[in-house]
DNA sequence: GCAAATTAATGATTTATTCAAG
DNA sequence: CTTGAATAAATCATTAATTTGC
């Protein structure tokens, strides 16, 4: 509520600086010491206000939440179970269709098991409004790839054959991951 | 083995398809894991030819794309130097009553291997400028010093004097600072 | 109007990072 | 210090758009 010509109560990185911090980050730098400080203060300062202090506190935040998300998604791994990925290769016949295939192991994927309910998995995956690539899910693999050659049986089609157009509805793939109170919320209050 | 089929060589998704993918994505998921994968592909299959692995790619380059249309914004929006100094205020600034130190673990302060390579920003830039500015008969403003400070020319934005971003060139931190966005098969400026 | 040629999108692969466990 | 697991980035490759000459 403050109006926007008072004194900011903390401070307002700019994008540049963001973007520089997260480069550096990037790079492996993750707790700079006090010259390390300095010396990005220094040269930050040239995007706007800012002080050691700033810089500090940005890499501890942005070291723990980086931790806490890491964390996270290994839970959820872990809670999927152990799964195995196999790439096979068919390049000897006549299509040369590399393809990978991913398998589980005997247990059945359907029933998670004591995941944090699957709605609150959602909300942790819910809407980035930045680019802060907040990502959740687990793995990735493919189920029943089986033969994978079943990538023939072509219609008519030269293109691709995608007739079959029906109603578009969206269908709640059992509630797991599409929001429950969808639509009006467009930012989502997800918390993370 | 029927000429007439001609086997697509990747996945075409149907309007309907991508238009569901999309809505998923917006509701925030992001990564999904084996099981939603497993629910979106089988819903998904109603309208058309998919499998697990084309959920998976769709998914992928989504959110990579996704982070580098932004990505590339911000690039944009700070090369021109259209951003705004934040509100300065110069009482509480240097010294505050935060007293804290930087106390790191003296980790070595400058073992850090010198590197002096050009900013992701500037190839970003780079790019951009070049895929515009065909090499018609512009010269290159930019590659003039690499020292940062070299404010050009451009009209008078008297906001904050923040001006130049031509070289962001910071000092090593570790590692290589050439990383980062882009490099649209155009093969353009510097390569990566 | 239409195809060949060129360019832009985007699906599919490969390579590099990343953290943490052993 | 090495290795496992899982991406995300970078890259390759093919399809769709579009431009262009006739």
């Amino acid at each position: 509520m403050s109006p926007s010509s008072i004194t900011p109560s903390r401070w307002c990185p700019t994008p540049e600086q963001v973007m520089i911090l997260e480069e550096i980050y990037r790079n492996g730098l993750k707790t700079p010491n006090a010259t390390q400080i300095q010396h990005i203060t220094s040269h930050l300062s040239f995007y706007g206000k800012i002080e050691g202090k700033n810089v500090f506190y940005w890499f501890q935040n942005h070291k723990a939440r980086d931790r806490q998300k890491l964390r996270r998604k290994l839970y959820k791994q872990l809670q999927q179970h152990h799964f195995f990925m196999k790439r096979q290769r068919f390049d000897d016949d006549h299509d040369h269709h590399h393809f990978f295939q991913y398998f589980l192991p005997h247990h059945d994927p359907q029933l998670l098991p004591q995941l944090p309910s699957p709605s609150s998995l959602q909300r942790e995956l819910g809407e980035e409004e930045a680019a802060t690539e907040v990502e959740g899910g687990g793995g990735r693999r493919w189920l029943g790839g089986d033969d994978g050659t079943t990538v023939a049986e072509e219609d008519g089609e030269t293109t691709c054959g995608n007739g079959s157009l029906r109603t578009l509805e969206l269908f709640p793939v059992r509630g797991s991951w599409v929001k429950e109170e969808e639509g009006t919320s467009g930012n989502g209050g997800w918390g993370n």
